[in-house]
RNA sequence: GCUGGUGUAGCUCAGUCGGUAGAGCAGCUGAUUUGUAAUCAGCCGGUCGCAGGUUCAAAUCCUGUCACCAGCUCCA
């Protein structure tokens, strides 16, 4: 990964919530993946043993585990798991050898219909030579690439647990079967088992569901519905000082603002081609039905089309760069929503530039020089670019081949000449052009979207933009989609699991609270706090009347990056004694100091 | 949307075999005026997610429904 010049250094966190610990993964241990493999045919026999009408379907490891797909009459209850658990535990005694036998397809194909398995032709006919099957003993078999442990005996069954069970479609395809899927994690000793499990139950500490609610940063309601949050005031705070550092990052780089409405016209949509083809996750308002009616804005792109389109356009004014933080709403499948991460309503830090085609490579570099920067301000480093390509065996897609190898390969080029680190994923292009999209984690280690930069020559084309050429000639300009947050939602929902709630000082809801000793010192401290805030410092007077050691408990717990505390000395020599979450106590230091360290601080978004 | 799990006070959680709900923290009030992670006492707080049903009696059993969590599918 490259690693941009950092703007500002980096900011130790505190350490109450411990760093993440890395762990021994799939993909990066031949031994695990074996022992993943033979404790995932050991489960599937302990299945077939125990529900003999179970067809067992394909039991892949995962990076943590593995998981093997049934077909059953009845799902699998949690006494269900605890007895399969238990049969696995005397299938390992048995010490059975896992055996390695390769055979034609048609010697396999006679085998399956021997046992009358049908999900497993399925798998024959989509698998490629050498076809191999895996024993354990005498006793049972699967279709398996491998590799796997040479015996059962290999396998510690205290490092062993089953997970959960869920419904998972047969082949991923909405319109097959559901299967029951078991889910199980196997390490080498229990003792792993144990970290992974520890490691799960810090995730769950960080998790910006549970800290956004302690921060009191949103909230929910069951009577406003789900997924869409509202914004208390800290959290407000937080969403907006990320707004403006975006904000004054764009105008200097010669983007121009504007805002357009909430809902528009369903016409609109059809033009745009969003309507036919995202229908279901639009959200419908009176009359949605006919081309009168409206929906609620679901993307800003053609709202910003109309801006460009309101008067003629001159390749002078080109690049021109509209930026809005435009608040969409869509319908999301309501076992999608989660969290901040996942949503019905959120705000894109979206913009759209309307370039020349000869712009396009210059103009796609300075976006994505513009993300780097913005992640690296909030120390993202643990991103992955990924170049979103069309598939090219699909007809989701809309545009000649021409423009998409055109716009593909300024893509790629852009990425190389920035020596970004990047993987490519076929079919994961927008249907209206390729993108780069900037993949981050989650706490529990799942893979979110942020920043996107999207290359698109369709809805030109749709709204019949242009613009006068040098020549006098009308011609097409090329339209870039991008936002390096992606939406404001979940990046926060990200920056507070990043962070562990600990934000840095210029993030920081609230960044100093002043802690009076006694009552004597109250109006000291408030004078102390209006001088602060005359200085854009978010500062607080703790009016609690609690003790001294209460107030630091829970200005702590708040995550209060700052602490002033106010006693007798401090008042007679107009001085604060700052202590920080950071660094501890740091003494007593003049007020003026204090205030002028703290703008520095903020304005250079250092610690203080 | 599908499969499984979970819903008890603002938060974290108890609640046995069905017999009309309990703690800590938070909040409020009072006393205390306190020097670097919890001062003491009292008080307030619940249609047990919601709606039906079974029963003399339901937080507890049954059905439906809503929300959340994990996974699947989708994702401009």
């Amino acid at each position: 990964m490259s690693s941009p010049e950092s703007l500002s250094p980096v900011e130790p966190l505190a350490d109450e919530q411990p760093a993440k610990v890395h762990l021994p993964r799939t993909s990066e241990s031949e031994d695990l993946k074996k022992i993943r493999h033979t404790t995932s045919h050991v489960m599937a026999m302990a299945v077939q043993k125990l529900f003999p009408k179970a067809q067992v379907t394909i039991g892949p490891w995962t990076e943590t585990g593995f998981y093997y797909d049934f077909d059953t009459p009845e799902p699998f209850s949690e006494a269900d798991l605890k007895a399969i658990k238990k049969e696995m535990e005397r299938i390992i005694k048995k010490k059975l050898p896992v055996i390695r036998e390769e055979v034609t397809r048609a010697e396999a194909q006679r085998r399956i219909e021997a046992i009358g398995e049908p999900y497993k032709l399925e798998i024959l006919d989509s698998i490629q030579e050498p076809i191999t099957i895996y024993h354990l003993g005498k006793e049972w078999w699967d279709l398996c690439a491998g590799p796997h442990v040479e015996s059962t005996a290999d396998l510690n069954p205290k490092a062993i647990a089953l997970e959960s069970v869920a419904g998972a479609y047969w082949r991923g395809d909405e319109t097959k079967a559901q299967l029951q899927r078991i889910y199980g994690t196997a390490w080498e000793t229990p003792e792993q088992l144990a970290e992974y499990q520890r490691r799960k139950q810090e995730a769950l500490r960080r998790d910006h569901r549970k800290l956004g609610r302690e921060l009191g940063l949103f909230i929910f309601s069951d009577s406003v519905g789900p997924g869409l949050p509202l914004w208390t005031p800290k959290g407000t705070v937080l969403r907006s000082t990320l707004e403006d550092f975006l904000k004054q990052e764009q105008i200097k780089r010669g983007y121009l603002p504007v805002v357009t409405p909430h809902v528009g016209r369903v016409e609109l949509f059809k033009t745009s081609g969003h309507w036919q083809k995202y229908r279901d996750d639009l959200f419908p308002m009176m009359g949605a039905d006919e081309d009168e009616g409206f929906v609620l804005k679901a993307m800003n792109c053609p709202f910003h089309v109309q801006i460009y389109k309101s008067s003629l356009r001159s390749y002078r004014e080109l690049p021109l760069r509209l930026a809005e933080f435009g608040t969409v709403y869509r319908y999301e499948q309501s076992g999608e929503l989660g969290g901040l991460t996942r949503v019905r309503g959120f705000t894109q830090d979206d913009a759209h530039l309307f370039v020349t085609p000869e712009q396009l490579e210059t103009e796609f570099l300075k976006v994505v020089d513009l993300i780097q920067s913005v992640f690296s301000a909030l120390h993202l480093t643990n991103f992955k670019a990924r170049l979103s390509f069309r598939d090219p065996n699909s007809d989701k897609y809309i545009g000649g081949d021409e423009a998409w190898n055109k716009a593909e390969n300024a893509i790629r080029h852009a990425v190389q000449t920035l020596e970004m680190d990047h993987f490519e994923g076929i079919g994961e292009a927008a249907f209206y052009g390729p993108k780069l999209d900037f993949m981050v984690q989650d706490a529990l280690e799942r893979e979110w979207q942020l920043g996107t930069v999207q290359v698109d020559y369709n809805l030109p084309e749709r709204f019949d933009l242009e613009y006068v050429a040098e020549d006098g000639s009308r011609q097409r300009p090329v339209m870039i989609h991008r936002a390096p947050f992606g939406s404001l939602e979940r990046l926060i929902g990200i920056l507070i699991e990043e962070y562990a709630g600990d934000f840095p000082l210029w993030l920081a809801p609230l960044q100093i609270r002043l802690l009076p000793v006694t009552d004597e010192q109250l109006s000291f401290c408030q004078a102390v706090c209006d001088r602060c805030r005359a200085a854009n410092i978010r500062a607080e007077v703790d009016t609690s009347g609690e003790r001294l050691g209460k107030m630091i408990r829970n200005a702590e717990k708040e995550k209060v990056p700052v602490m002033a505390v106010v006693g007798a000395k401090e008042q007679e020599a107009n001085a604060l004694n700052i202590r920080t979450r950071a660094a501890g106590e740091l003494g007593a230091l003049a007020v003026a100091e204090v205030v002028d360290r703290l703008q520095a601080a903020i304005r250079d978004r250092r610690v203080f």
